[in-house]
DNA sequence: GTTATTTATGTAACCAGTTACGTAATTGGT
DNA sequence: ACCAATTACGTAACTGGTTACATAAATAAC
């Protein structure tokens, strides 16, 4: 627990919630207040806020909306609630509180009041604020995120001085086909077809003369992953070709990679960035996300490449 | 949200603590490393406290030994853990890493250095101290709880002029018996026995004569609840014949009664106070609890009284 | 105005925890 | 030294959530 520190910061949340809760539930027992512990994060929305949707108390809750359909079926079972349809949309029905929900509430009310009042004497009584630093830490966290953070700082400090990112040169070329055929031997039997046997048999003609570019990554003199950033129509950029050599993998050198094309996409005042993968490699997929990207429908429906079965794209 | 202040506390944490898992599992996903997320509790704990058997480990992960059963399972499944007999007890054994592991240590090592020195980092830069503020909050909470303060809160809270609390007087003697024949009719069918008979006709004999208290909840000029502390022997104290008028059920008069029995049985050094109820009765059972009361074995096996199941003890 | 897409909800299967209970080994009380 | 109580662990059934998928209504696209 102490050498964790910080590490621990989870676990703990975890635990002061769950105890926060069972003590909740526990008081509502002693005080005969029939409302079952996982009815109250619903309960007390719909009293704030009034009728809602299942969708949207979904969302304002964090949780799926089967959560929220399971849990509205049981409270319409104890008469706590009623769906109300929404004449305007017939696909749904407003949750709202029925006569005895408003009933509870009055029981509820005063232990509301006392807890709050309790919580804020402890509250007050510190040192240091508890609920200030929270709000901070949360909009730390939500701004700043941990998997970028940290992943980005992997990389970087994997070998900082032996790994340097190289352009293109036609020295690289025969590096080029290498890596791609790489993966496309493992992954896919091989299975080339036409526009990947011009990118990577005449990279020259096919990316760098319409305004594309190739990166390569050096590892103490070694060339072991590349990227190319293609240049289509109208601000739109592809990234492909992305392949690290497999005893260097995990290691953050893709990520790299995909960080500099990233940039330079910027700095060319892209409007868009796509990429097409398959489900066959969810390293990568994963990494695609965190860089951003989002899964959607292939705009002309089909993919150009027959192994190709997930388009991402990453509007800037 | 605004308005629940630190009642939302519970959902903040438990929001929180949610999505740090979900991104560290994450990260150890992009980064390939084959450990499910599910496993990285136990897996943490036996890397820094060594081998342990499941109670034990249960014990420090906060969870029940079955979920730690479960998940060393499926940890066995996958190569990581095994269970090494302990000779000295044919019962237990201990969860042992693997070599394979530890082969996972190594590629987590840098990992966990990266996310702790990002962390720290944040934290550094904030203006309020999140990890001082959480230790000091959970100190407070662990050491007064949530559940007590707020009940007493409530119990004073209501009526606090109106409700007294009056000794025992001769003319009081009907309300005792008719607040006691009211629980035992309508849970017992009236099943009185002669314990229960020279209590209630006698009380003057069976308790204050013998060193016992009986005392009583006037609301408004009305008898609405009470309560006796019978003395047997060696400083063990018996609570008994509790009882609330049913209309004034809820309202903490229990607890206040509750709390005064206690408070003299603290003063006349009482080492253990027990009382007998029934399952029937769950909302007397939660008070029992609150106060500290756990559940034990009947000393003479069976108790003296027909209804009752269930024993309760509080060692001073 | 028809057809495709999106949205709101429900249902099924699953998952990680829980409580309740059973069994076997150890400990303790007389 | 024995019998009762306790402890360590496992298994079964349940719970509150999840993801994946189905359906119907509403919206958008042509």
């Amino acid at each position: 627990m102490q050498t964790l520190g910080c590490l621990s910061l989870g676990s703990r949340f975890k635990r002061l919630s769950d105890k926060m809760y069972k003590d909740v539930a526990s008081i509502y027992q002693e005080q005969d207040i029939d409302l079952h512990p996982s009815f109250f994060p619903l309960f007390n929305l719909l009293l704030t806020k009034g009728p809602l949707t299942v969708t949207q108390a979904a969302a304002l809750l964090n949780v799926t909306h089967p959560a929220i359909s399971k849990i509205a079926h049981k409270m319409q079972a104890e008469k706590l609630l009623f769906k109300a349809s929404d004449p305007s949309d017939e696909r749904r029905f407003f949750l709202t509180l029925d006569e005895k929900a408003f009933q509870l509430q009055q029981a509820i009310a005063p232990i509301l009041v006392e807890m709050r009042k309790y919580l804020d004497s402890i509250i007050d009584s510190q040192q240091f604020p508890i609920l200030k630093a929270l709000t901070e830490f949360e909009r730390a966290y939500d701004e700043r995120g941990l998997i970028n953070p940290v992943l980005n700082a992997l990389a970087n400090h994997i070998d900082p001085d032996s790994l340097s990112i190289e352009h293109w040169h036609s020295d690289l070329k025969a590096d080029f086909y290498r890596l791609n055929a790489a993966w496309l031997n493992k992954y896919f039997n091989g299975l080339f077809n036409d526009l990947d046997r011009q990118a990577l048999e005449t990279p020259e003609s096919y990316y760098l003369a319409r305004g594309g570019y190739i990166w390569f990554a050096k590892l103490e003199q070694k060339i072991v992953g590349c990227i190319a950033l293609a240049n289509h129509d109208h601000g739109r950029y592809e990234i492909s070709k992305m392949g690290v050599d497999e005893q260097y993998q995990g290691r953050g050198i893709g990520r790299k990679l995909m960080l500099i094309a990233l940039q330079k996409a910027r700095q060319l005042h892209a409007n868009s960035l796509y990429l097409e993968t398959s489900s066959l490699l969810p390293r990568a997929l994963t990494l695609y996300q965190h860089m951003g990207f989002s899964q959607v429908e292939h705009p002309k429906g089909v993919s150009d490449y027959q192994r190709s079965d997930i388009y991402m794209e990453l509007k800037i």
